[in-house]
DNA sequence: GGTTAGCAGTCGGACACCACGAGTGCTAAT
DNA sequence: ATTAGCACTCGTGGTGTCCGACTGCTAACC
């Protein structure tokens, strides 16, 4: 917690340390930082300097006669301030023209972390807006055959969804209509939630008015929204990145053991607890980075994460990567956020 | 290739062997074998049956000085002629209530695959039907606003897909309904290939019989088709159930190296080399085993596969878990048949 | 002739040991 | 405040040894 009285010197050294050891993979040693830092120091101030990061929690050695290595405070004091405004990579364009191909949004969610896991070689995610901000937009039904009826409900963003009901009675296409027809008049632009309970108190109103047909027809838009409501989605790519880091690509040590590897193939798969993680990160607008230890569950301590909100008028879902604590986050920043902009563009219709 | 010539006590050994392998992990010594193949030899004579074994290539050892481990070719032997109706195993019931609840055809994809994977404790996949076999069954337009049309097309086996095209002009929603009833008049039953070509054709045709409206909308159809024409959608769950087996989990040895699992992943990402190895196996209709080194893909020799299709009066799909060599093949077997069926009787409507 | 007991041989795994090198912390001199 | 020098720590890698697990083989046995 107290973190900002550094000197520029120690700030300085605390960078190198940071950026060298992102690339690396190895702990660095004084006499490294003292030749390559650019203040020209002798090792033994190095050591000095470190033992005072190390005494702020900023550093710590893996083990006694090792070089330092940062702590996820380090990391932290690195992205907030010692990273900001570095050359921002231009990543939009080709990606932008390739997303714009994709029709629904959950193909495009699909295409969105699939580009953004090879263009950050790391996990990626993407995650549909929070339901309580989706609106209804249309609502359809399909008569399917005797007994099945198709419900398609459109939302804010043009997310659709859509579900076969079975029917114990047939139902007829006309009434169907009808009832589509008013449904739409009437409740478009509402939160699905907020429809859905409409619809409930105007059949309980309206139960003499029209006739038994027409409030099956309500029954079956109600079921539709049901479903459409809490129809949260994630999707997740570039799982296989994760295991680049893990092995000795280039001289590093295995970092992860493959109970930290299950641990967190555990946690992408359940998606609902997923979907919990990710929306409480994202309070804030724009682009959030969360460091290991700062996570609240801790399978994902090992873990880094870096997500930003995208939007089409409201806020519409989020996008990031996940990738180990060491993680080349001026990269990461830049392409996450070049591909949440453009995405935003891509909702918006250019 | 010269399988079949074994002795009775030869077959029953390797029984033993490959059984207590697979649940022990451990390679099998003679000595063992002896006290519990129940035929009341000596581990000597054991050692001289595990000997000619070896000659067939049906067992070796990972070094001198250890026991037998099955080899691919005696895992098959033991699928094949060792393992045939044993008992089977009731997997339906409360797995199929719980299929019937889903709605759209993605859905129980996304359902049964889970379902198997929680069942077999293994990487469990689906697969929808290939394309060709698919036909129309119903197609809808809504205009989401002036620029914006949503395309739904419904084959069968309600699988529903969307997309959200941009049109150059505004498209008036009476022309678009009367062109979808047109086209549903017309098109439904064919495939979605004939039905595309049909359209095609018609709009050659009759291009001065209708207005150009009429003509964009069909056009607006083909697209529609297009895209749902070559969605053949697999889904993978359970994929972090494949670390258990690669763990020390209870004493075995890391079975897998993180190359290895790297290997697998990158294959189950990349969906349509995915689809092709998996359509690829399924020329025989009902259950499909296919072990280590027989796959095609050099990197599933490690693991061996159990499918099996499901259908709705048409194939209609495949189901099935992958695992490592040493599988519970007898378990394996009967849940895959066992969602696989009730999958079929969900598809039906019982 | 098939079966078995006994024995020599092989090999991996665990452990201890050692030397080496990398890097630190501390102290005294600048 | 900085630096040179030195003692100290500790992980790594290589070597040697022991032990135990199994096997293959041979000679005796039924």
């Amino acid at each position: 917690m107290t973190s900002p009285d550094l000197t520029d010197r120690q700030r300085r050294i605390l960078a190198r340390l940071v950026s060298d050891y992102i690339e690396q993979g190895e702990p660095v040693s004084s006499a490294w930082l003292a030749e390559h830092s650019g203040l020209g120091l002798s090792s033994a101030t190095v050591r000095n300097i470190l033992a005072r990061l190390e005494e702020q929690g900023l550093v710590k050695q893996p083990h006694t006669s090792a070089g330092r290595v940062p702590t996820d405070a380090g990391y932290r004091l690195y992205v907030d301030s010692l990273l900001q405004g570095r050359r921002r990579v231009r990543t939009g364009g080709d990606i932008e023209s390739r997303l714009r191909r994709t029709g629904s949004v959950g193909d495009l969610l699909e295409s969105v972390s699939l580009e953004l896991a090879q263009a950050s070689h790391q996990i990626a995610f993407a995650l549909t807006p929070s339901s309580p901000t989706v609106r209804l937009r249309h609502i359809n039904f399909v008569t399917l055959d005797t007994h099945r009826v198709l419900i398609i409900v459109v939302a804010t963003g043009n997310q659709v969804t859509h579900k076969v009901v079975e029917t114990a009675e047939p139902y007829d296409m006309d009434v169907l209509q009808q009832a589509a027809q008013y449904i739409n008049a009437e409740f478009t632009g509402l939160t699905l939630l907020e429809a859905r309970e409409a619809i409930v108190a105007r059949m309980r109103e309206e139960r003499m008015l029209y006739d038994a047909l027409m409030t099956r027809a309500l029954q079956l838009a109600q079921t539709g929204l049901d479903l459409a409501t809490p129809e949260e989605t994630v999707v997740v790519q570039g799982t296989s990145f994760l295991f680049e880091g893990a092995m000795g690509a280039a001289g590093d040590r295995e970092q992860f053991t493959l109970e930290t590897l299950r641990a967190l193939f555990r946690l992408l798969e359940e998606k609902h607890r997923l979907v919990e993680l990710l929306t409480s990160y994202i309070e804030s607008d724009g682009l959030t980075v969360v460091i290991g230890s700062e996570h609240a569950s801790p399978e994902m301590h090992p873990f880094s994460l870096v997500a930003s909100t995208f939007n089409d008028g409201q806020r519409a879902g989020t996008v990031g990567v996940i990738g180990p604590t060491r993680m080349r986050y001026q990269r990461a920043i830049s392409v996450v956020d070049g591909v949440s902009r453009a995405v935003t563009r891509v909702l918006e219709g250019h």
